[in-house]
DNA sequence: TCTGGGGTCCTAGGACCC
DNA sequence: TCTGGGGTCCTAGGACCC
């Protein structure tokens, strides 16, 4: 048996554990630049407030139904993430970390104890020590262990904890769920099943394992034996290192200057590098991509990319921005309406043996070290290690580079934020007494 | 005026190799 | 009439997830 622990609706949940007065009121938490709606308390979702839904087309009603909107606090959930996985951690140290707010549980060293029993315990332990309410599914694969925790979240009766085992059950449960409530089906295959004659679940459950090949490929047929009891997927316990890294943002206001897209892309890309020095990989690749806003019907559109192929493998900060410039010289127009730009880090490999180039070019970083004090900076390596550790000691970008710029009027809006609690000094919570 | 930001996997087809 | 038999790598496009 496995596990599937989830937090109920978790950035909500993790601005209630902070500011009680959002307890049993409806509160939504908008994505960046205050976008759309990513995340609704069960208040919200009973007024019908639709996930995904531009927070400008729904704001007024919003405001006419008093709920509370709060923009995303990326560092809070982040924060609370670790706490509640490690909670978990100290009960059933087996896990895989799949999203921010799930993770999968593997059981395999409680045989023969009652599952239900030591789930609905750590449940209670997650809620006492982070705050953070959460649902369990049990079953044999993980694809049912999904159905089973959307039946442990459902049904108040389940007191969050559901085990999905015995046959004739999931054959009720799966004739009672349209076929896209299945993970892995989404709404292209939800149609495309449809003309099928496949609406429920157990519509797919019941359909030749070979016709499920054949239409949805491997992905599906490896769907079809999950929901049968045969485990196709298997718990990741060591989370593997990323194969393409994104940082991108939409613009709090439209930007039309080379500058002000020079600044953000140079800031995109030093937040690559620097993840990239996290998961302790090197890139070969970096593209830039800008875009204007394709909602917008009176501007003129353009969106382009470009992709640099870097001359040799590095996550030095220098470099990845050196080489985003370049590219985006390549694509920038003057005259647009620009909403959007990110850089992305491809090509990835390990740090610990990277590939040297033929002729290793260390122009930039001879150019930039000679103009340092040098007992700090004759390797870009050390430069980089000096700097995280300042960046993360005194705050993230204490030290960054100059072309990131400083005055940002090109930063994401962000009018609802609640303070980061957890992680930085001067916005903890406080405590009156009386 | 205002519409997010990350990721993964699979397949087919085209190119190449011996 | 008859035209081999293995492979790899890359990319674009399509699907999905949170």
């Amino acid at each position: 048996m496995l596990g599937l622990i989830d937090s109920n609706n978790f950035y909500v949940s993790c601005e209630r554990v902070f500011d009680p007065k959002l307890e049993k009121r409806p509160v939504v938490v908008l994505s960046n630049n205050d976008g759309c709606i990513v995340a609704r308390s069960e208040e919200a979702k009973a007024m019908g407030i639709p996930m995904g839904a531009p927070y400008f087309k729904v704001k007024s009603l919003l405001e006419r139904q008093q709920v509370e909107v709060l923009s995303s606090n990326y560092h809070l959930y982040g924060s609370m993430a670790r706490r509640v996985v490690d909670t978990i951690q100290e009960v059933v140290p087996e896990l895989e970390i799949y999203s921010v707010d799930e993770q999968f549980l593997d059981f395999s060293s409680f045989s023969g104890q009652d599952l239900s029993e030591l789930s609905r315990t750590l449940r209670t332990r997650v809620l006492r020590h982070t705050g953070i309410p959460t649902s369990i599914g049990l079953a044999k694969t993980k694809t049912l262990a999904k159905l089973a925790n959307r039946l442990a979240k459902k049904n108040r009766v389940h007191k969050g904890v559901y085990l999905l085992e015995d046959t004739r059950l999931i054959r009720k449960y799966l004739s009672l769920s349209p076929v896209s409530d299945l993970w892995g089906i989404g709404s292209r295959y939800a149609a495309r099943l449809a003309k099928h004659n496949i609406i429920t679940a157990l519509d797919l459950y019941d359909a030749p394992s070979m016709w499920v090949k054949k239409e949805m490929t491997i992905v599906g047929l490896r769907l079809w034996h999950e929901l049968h009891g045969t485990p196709c997927l298997s718990l990741e316990q060591v989370q593997k290192p990323k194969k393409n890294i994104c940082t991108s943002r939409s613009f709090g206001k439209l930007q039309t200057s080379y500058s002000a897209l020079s600044e953000a892309a140079a800031h995109h890309a030093s937040c690559c590098a620097q993840k990239l020095r996290e998961q302790r990989s090197v890139a070969a690749f970096v593209n830039v991509f800008v875009q204007t806003n394709r909602h917008n019907e009176h501007h003129p559109q353009y969106r382009n990319s470009f992709t640099y192929p870097l001359p040799e493998t590095t996550n030095d900060t220098r470099h990845i921005v050196h080489y985003t410039e370049q590219a985006l010289q390549r694509i920038f127009r003057p005259n647009f309406y620009y909403q959007k730009c990110g850089v992305i880090v491809s090509g990835l490999t390990p740090e610990d043996n990277r590939q040297l180039a033929l002729f290793e070019n260390d122009e930039i970083v001879q150019e930039f070290s000679s103009s340092v004090a040098k007992p700090m900076a004759n390797t870009p390596c050390s430069l980089m290690k000096i700097m995280d550790e300042v960046n993360y000691r005194f705050g993230h970008n204490t030290l960054k580079l100059a072309s990131c710029g400083t005055k940002a009027d090109w930063h994401m809006r962000q009018a609802h934020r609640s303070p980061r609690y957890t992680t930085h000094w001067d916005e903890l919570p406080v405590v009156y007494c009386h």
